[in-house]
DNA sequence: AAAAAAC
């Protein structure tokens, strides 16, 4: 009982501060003052409870349901009714479900559902950690130093999870820590620096973690810097030259940490100069990007080659679909799946906006006029294809925009490294982008986010948008749309229905395209690919890449259904 | 459904 209080009283005040130092729109809409006990959230107005979506079904539903800001009644209720399936699913407790009833105060106002066995408890403050896991006085001195006063809801749920050592699947929104929840469990659970060992010393890495782009591995091994800092830990953010260094062993047995991307990785391993039999911790950010089937068998590789028997595993991202949660759970060992918020849902924090500009040629003067009007710098604006990117930040520069910026994978290192720096120090104010800079990245100043090209899939917008809204600030998304994409409206429209933001009835009412259009869409597009590459020459090398890629992506499909057929586990797979 | 990303 007397924890329980705690908890209660440590949530309270962390939600309170949280929203009185991030969210403006709190104060005006003037809190209940009273935050003792349970409820703040519940009192909150409709169109700021953004954590209903995620409470424990509860009779106090019919309250929540009215929401003004829709036009289209009949969608919304459907949405409504959707949301409330998807957390009858997620809160369908069985024994081993821990206490989601009895925890309701504290849940709900993290707004989480838990599924797993023997789920340990959230913590309320990170001082928690000290008492309950003997985490290290330095990190959390670290944690403080580094402003990170009090627990997000994926912090909370996640690191306690992490510390007991059980594998993990964590689902949060962009932009709430989901970094910090595990890096702080890690570094703790590594007592240690390996230098400082004496008799354990000098069997090589023991932590893993996997990002998708170069950038976001750099940005998560400057958290990782902040949080090892005043201690010899030796975190390595693994690259060309860095592997170079640990080709030698001696060199490479005192590393703790390396953060990665996957193929970087498996080159290594494949020329032998790594080693991960002594990786006691993986981690997966970005999960369902990396399990991708680009990246599948090398994230596969990487999984394989971590022969430790004691290893733990973890995926984290703002979506999983089905498919990815089932390949993630093959990976996994007795996991416990935490979600925050509701998965593949942007924070309502995002004010997102559908702008119709008829064909490409339009999209150019649209954002120039935007750009002639007052808006918050930076701007992040992402397009479909390199080229695009090149000549949209060329178009714009021609135009006296100033301090206009691009970056895609086509760049140098250097250039990439350059184009972030740039973005940090706030001298950029439009960053043109490819999908590289659509996941992970935390730029803080990030106010506005353009889609001048409309995202490929609901996953993409979701992380497009989350670049903005982070750490409870506000943000703002518009996306433009043409006649093409008429056919994938209606699902981005949809997300916009369910996080809140409204859109005209009529895209509401546009018939869900059949399987046939999509296909002709789908066709057309390819052909425009194909005629553009012929254009520029490249006819040939495109062709033989997608060959390439298509065949692999087949034998891996169909390995998929052997292995299923043969009941033969993930691991097993990609070391044949 | 498709481009970009990973070296």
């Amino acid at each position: 009982m007397e924890a329980f209080q705690l908890l209660s009283r440590g949530g309270a005040r962390f939600n309170k501060q949280r929203f009185k130092s991030d969210v403006q729109i709190f104060n005006k809409a003037a809190p209940p003052k009273d935050v003792k006990g349970k409820g703040v959230l519940t009192q909150l107005p409709p169109e700021l409870d953004f954590f209903k979506y995620a409470k424990a079904p509860s009779g106090k539903r019919k309250a929540e349901d009215k929401e003004s800001d829709v036009h289209a009644e009949g969608k919304q209720e459907k949405v409504e009714r959707k949301r409330r399936k998807i957390e009858e699913e997620s809160a369908d407790s069985d024994d081993n479900h821990i206490g989601i009833e009895e925890e309701a105060p504290t849940m709900q106002k993290h707004r989480v559902t838990a599924k797993g066995s023997d789920v340990p408890k959230p913590i309320a403050s990170f001082e928690d950690l000290r008492e309950r896991y003997n985490v290290p006085p330095r990190l959390l001195s670290n944690l403080s130093e580094n402003s990170y006063k009090h627990p997000t809801g994926i912090q909370a749920h996640g690191i306690p999870i992490l510390l007991e050592h059980r594998d993990l699947a964590a689902i949060s929104p962009t932009g709430t820590g989901k970094t910090l929840a595990y890096l702080t469990p890690i570094i703790s659970a590594l007592g240690s620096p390996i230098s400082s060992m004496k008799n354990d010393g000098g069997r090589g890495v023991r932590a893993v973690i996997l990002a998708p782009t170069r950038e976001l591995a750099h940005q998560i091994h400057n958290e990782c810097l902040k949080l090892a800092a005043g201690r010899k830990w030796r975190t390595v953010l693994f690259s060309k030259a860095t592997a170079s260094t640990l080709s030698d062993k001696n060199v490479r047995d005192k590393v703790d940490i390396i953060i990665s991307t996957p193929l970087r990785l498996v080159v290594s391993i494949q020329e032998g100069n790594l080693e991960l039999n002594n990786v006691q911790h993986l981690v997966l950010d970005e999960a369902d990007r990396m399990l991708d089937p680009e990246f599948l068998s090398q994230v596969q590789e990487v999984v394989a080659a971590c022969t430790h028997p004691n290893i733990q595993k973890a995926v984290f991202s703002a979506t999983l679909p089905a498919g990815s949660e089932k390949l993630a759970m093959g990976i996994l060992r007795n996991p416990i799946r935490i979600i925050v918020g509701l998965k593949d849902t942007p924070l309502p924090l995002i004010a997102q906006t559908l702008t119709y500009v008829a064909d490409d040629a339009s999209k150019l003067p649209s954002l120039l006029t935007y750009l002639s009007q007052p808006y918050n710098p930076p701007l992040l604006v992402f397009t479909s294809t390199q080229p695009r990117t090149t000549s949209l930040a060329e178009e714009l520069i021609m135009n006296g925009i100033p301090n206009v910026d691009c970056l895609h994978a086509g760049m140098t290192k250097k250039q990439r490294d350059d184009a972030v720096s740039r973005m940090r120090r706030g001298e950029s104010w439009v960053m043109v982008t490819t999908e590289v800079m659509a996941r992970g990245m935390d730029f803080k100043g990030i106010r506005e986010v353009i889609n001048y090209d409309f995202p490929t899939s609901v996953q993409s917008y979701v992380h497009r948008i989350g670049r903005t809204g982070r750490a409870g600030r506000e943000g703002k998304a518009v996306t433009y749309f043409t006649d093409e994409d008429g056919p994938f409206l209606k699902a981005i429209a949809n997300v916009l229905l369910q996080s809140g933001s409204s859109v005209p009835e009529w895209i509401l009412k546009l018939p869900k395209p059949s399987k046939m259009k999509r296909r002709q869409m789908g066709k057309v597009k390819r052909a425009n690919t194909v005629n553009a590459a012929r254009k520029i020459g490249r006819n040939d090398a495109i062709k033989k890449r997608d060959m390439i890629a298509g065949s692999k992506r087949r034998k891996e499909k169909e390995l998929r259904e052997t292995d299923k057929n043969n009941g033969v586990g993930e691991g097993d797979r990609s070391a044949k």
